[in-house]
DNA sequence: TCTGGGGTCCTAGGACCC
DNA sequence: TCTGGGGTCCTAGGACCC
């Protein structure tokens, strides 16, 4: 039963490229937050070696000497392209499972081979013809293979940009998967890569014809799967629907360190907000909040400190103004003056969902169906005026907040904003 | 000077109980 | 002074992904 694999190459990248062909062809990357570390590159920035990942000031010169253009990111564009495309690619199955920003599986059950290949081909032609946007695709029997058939979509110019696993000759698959080092697989990650290399086991195919079963003892069943998944049975399923999260994170590095408990506070205060907005847009309720802070680990020479502090509630919530209490305690708790502090974040944690919450026997029914209608005006609000108009009363919302992110270079909201529509010129 | 953010899953080990 | 064995539950931390 095969599977597409389709994603866009160096996705970021390529949605700028959309609205500014003039980038095409050059190198270019996109950086993530506080323009800190390169998070998509052309294929020309890769060309020249540029890792992912990298810090961005360690690459400047290199930069300046090859004329590579650095982009902020700007995920609002980026999460507009991605549903297009997501959008798109959903006529071509009634089973999709949208696994990240640019990528999705596709269930082709019962679609025999040479028809995959017409699927990918048309598929791939409509998201270039109608979004702009480059995708490679891989179709094969399970998902690890799918992954896999993906990569070499993209790599060997021979496929073309679509590969179709089983349409490749037994004795031709072998010496793919001899040539191809374990780290591609998916799930391989540096550190399994290394150990797998301690026990001998270098290559794709070294893994396929492992023995599962003591893999599992030596790893965890995950390897087993993988390996499993890697012989064309099937083990990871096709998740259609996106289950509700199990945790909602909201953190940022800071613009400029940050020294004062009321600047921490602010900073957190906001992240729950985003947090709980998260919360009640997936209707959920979460019983514990998880507060953290630290300085730059990177900054050796300067005292380091870090905390974290949970909170566990009385009862499940998803009110904002519960969560900023339960944060200013977690705080007070475990903020130390005379430290620079870099970052700080919040986790919303124990999850469920807000039908199945039990009214609380000393609670105040009147009282918290109130809060609600407050929670839901206030997400009205937001979504109709923007991200943040309306916050609960904290202290210090003063502006600027000297700390927020900087973003120097990003690209207008092309897609998303009336104002700042591409323009486009007929000749 | 400058090093992201948001997730999932699994395991080891401690606490606790009988 | 001597100091078992087995089970469950929870959490922290590690590994992975994009």
């Amino acid at each position: 039963m095969p599977i597409a694999l389709i994603d866009a190459n160096n996705f970021y990248v390529s949605c700028e490229r959309v609205f500014r062909p003039d980038l095409e062809g050059k190198p270019v990357v996109v950086l993530s937050n506080n323009d800190g570390c390169v998070v998509a590159r052309s294929a020309e920035v890769k060309a020249l070696g540029v890792a992912m990942g990298v810090p961005w000031f360690q690459i400047k010169k290199l930069a300046q000497k090859e004329g590579i253009i650095a982009l902020s990111s700007n995920y609002t564009l980026y999460a507009d392209m991605s549903q297009r495309m997501m959008t798109i690619l959903s006529d071509f199955s009634p089973i999709q499972e949208v696994y990240s920003i640019d990528e999705c599986f596709l269930d082709l059950h019962g679609v025999a081979p040479e028809q995959c290949r017409q699927i990918g081909q048309t598929a791939r032609q409509r998201i270039r013809q109608w979004l702009g946007l480059p995708v490679g695709v891989g179709i094969a029997p399970t998902k690890t293979l799918a992954k896999l058939a993906n990569h070499l979509a993209k790599k060997q110019p021979e496929y073309a940009g679509v590969c179709v696993w089983e349409e490749i000759p037994e004795q031709k698959q072998a010496e793919i998967l001899q040539q191809l080092p374990v780290t591609e697989v998916w799930g391989i990650g540096r550190q399994w890569g290394k150990r797998l290399q301690e026990i001998g086991i270098l290559t794709v195919w070294d893994l396929q014809n492992a023995d599962p079963r003591p893999m599992r003892q030596r790893f965890s069943i995950l390897m087993e799967r993988m390996i499993r998944e890697l012989r064309g049975e099937s083990c990871i399923a096709m998740e259609e629907v996106a289950l509700p999260k199990q945790e909602i994170q909201s953190s940022r590095s800071f613009g400029r360190p940050v020294k004062t408990m009321e600047e921490l506070g602010e900073a957190i205060s906001i992240y729950i907000a985003r947090a709980t907005s998260k919360l009640r847009r997936q209707n959920s309720v979460a019983a514990a909040l998880r507060v953290y802070i630290r300085t730059n680990p990177f900054q050796t020479s300067l005292p380091q400190y870090q905390a974290a502090r949970t909170v566990v509630l009385s009862q499940p919530s998803q009110d904002t103004r519960i969560f900023l209490h339960a944060g200013k305690l977690a705080l007070t708790q475990m903020y130390r003056e005379g430290f620079a502090y870099a970052k700080a974040g919040v986790h919303l944690l124990e999850i469920s969902s807000a039908q199945s919450v039990q009214a609380d026997l000393f609670g105040d029914a009147e009282a918290e169906s109130r809060a609600n209608h407050l929670m839901a005006t206030l997400d009205q609000i937001n979504a109709r005026f923007g991200k943040s108009i309306v916050q609960p009363g904290i202290a210090g919302w003063q502006e600027p907040r000297g700390w927020a992110m900087k973003r120097g270079n990003k690209s207008p909201a092309y897609t998303t904003r009336w104002a700042e529509l591409a323009r486009v010129t007929l000749k």
